[in-house]
DNA sequence: CAGTATCCGATGCGATACTG
DNA sequence: CAGTATCGCATCGGATACTG
């Protein structure tokens, strides 16, 4: 593998023969949302086979994007890019632009599924829109097929400090319920529609006390119209 | 194949399905950098089949990214970017800066080539620096290994206009005289070395009127101390 | 020149089972 | 949980030959 591009000294071609292999962009956009563990990677990437993940895990080592050192306590590795790694984050960036204002037609119904959907929401949550209070919001999602990775109904519970996601009751009073069309709500959080439509449409209802609605829109990145919006790749605690 | 990344809304996924196949990173700097016909992909990407040339060209049409138009007079066809496929230039020029600071280990003898490094001159030129007068400069490679695509010696001859490059003696005087060592003087174009280093060492001479030389060198792009240079990728016309 | 068609060997990778 | 080992097939892609 590491010879694919043999003959070719462009740094195209270098940085390609370490990235551009099957699964590896998706491996690197966990790592740099924020993914350490192993099962941590396998969440972001459920359909890749654990045997493949354990590989390109291994060869992304040898190429030096990643670093793997024993977990203290537990048994297992954390897996954190170097600075090379790092540097793969402009390519990232750039094709989720890309994907962004052109894969819009990709988006298939096999393609949603909720957990990806709320995760993405906390990797990519406007931590500067965070309220003061604690925030409790309810997802309760129709249309939802594969089973397996997609629950129908979850908890985000966000604070000042942090985002988290809840697959059951939290606990706490819930200030914003939310009922929607998977595909409706994911397509709108991508920008690719607006809420504005999918509100009057009732693909996505949402219900709360108007300033608890509004703080949940903000911190979620839900905008009345379509918008293409750059996603960021930034590290957060998982 | 379009199947790929199945099960993943994200836009990272989506622009890495269409974009992150074995060759496609290659075929789309050609493609970038101005290539058109069929045996100018074949020229800048040597190593890759005819067969599966004709494959990838035709998923890149599928996908929208390129469009394939009839030549008119002769056989064969135009490819070309559409808009879409444009929007995958920060895609290459991230992946092209990545290369250039982390990729330098990776340029083994068998990468280099003196067709590759002297279109790489040109598509990269810096053209703003193109001189008033004719310049015609002659290069004479040694270490030259894969003897197939790599003839020991070449012209580039500069005009206001353009650059051209010849693998014969193109008739005017020559100005300036390049001899080199393939490998010294591919890393000194990438700036992974300085010229000044190269120089002192003797793996690169360079002969002619200063003000020549130091046209030349401004042309092509070569600095004294190491540099990262943010390879451009905009079509030129081949 | 600009591809297409066919063959066939390598390997990529999914499924399953196993382990500390 | 965090992987490793093994098997077997599918497909990828290189080599070669053919075509308008």
């Amino acid at each position: 593998m590491s010879k694919d591009y043999a003959g070719d000294f462009c740094p195209v071609a270098k940085a390609s023969e370490v990235f551009a292999q099957r699964w590896t962009p998706l491996v690197m956009r966990e790592l740099l949302t924020g993914a350490r563990r192993f099962n941590d990677l396998r969440n972001g990437v459920p359909l890749m086979s654990r045997a493949l993940l354990a590989q390109r895990l291994k060869e992304l080592e040898h190429a030096g994007i990643i670093e793997t050192v024993p977990c203290a306590g537990r048994a297992g590795h954390e897996y954190r890019l170097t600075v090379a790694g790092l540097g793969f984050r402009p390519v990232i960036e750039a094709l989720s632009l890309w994907g962004q204002v052109w894969g819009q037609g990709r988006v298939g119904p096999d393609d949603l599924n909720t957990t990806q959907l709320v995760w993405g929401m906390r990797h990519h949550a406007h931590r500067t829109d965070f309220p003061d209070r604690r925030l409790v919001v309810r997802f309760e999602f129709r249309g939802v097929r594969r089973t397996e990775m997609s629950r129908r109904v979850w908890w985000l519970v966000i604070t000042r400090a942090d985002m988290e996601v809840c697959v059951k009751y939290p606990g706490f009073a819930e200030d914003v319920l939310v009922r929607a069309d998977l595909g409706a709500f994911t397509r709108v959080w991508l920008g690719y529609r607006g809420l504005r439509d999918a509100l009057a449409e009732g693909s996505i209802e949402i219900e709360g006390k108007r300033s608890d609605v509004v703080a949940f829109e903000r911190c979620v990145g839900l905008f009345a119209e379509p918008t293409v919006k750059k996603l960021r790749f930034e590290p957060v605690a998982v």
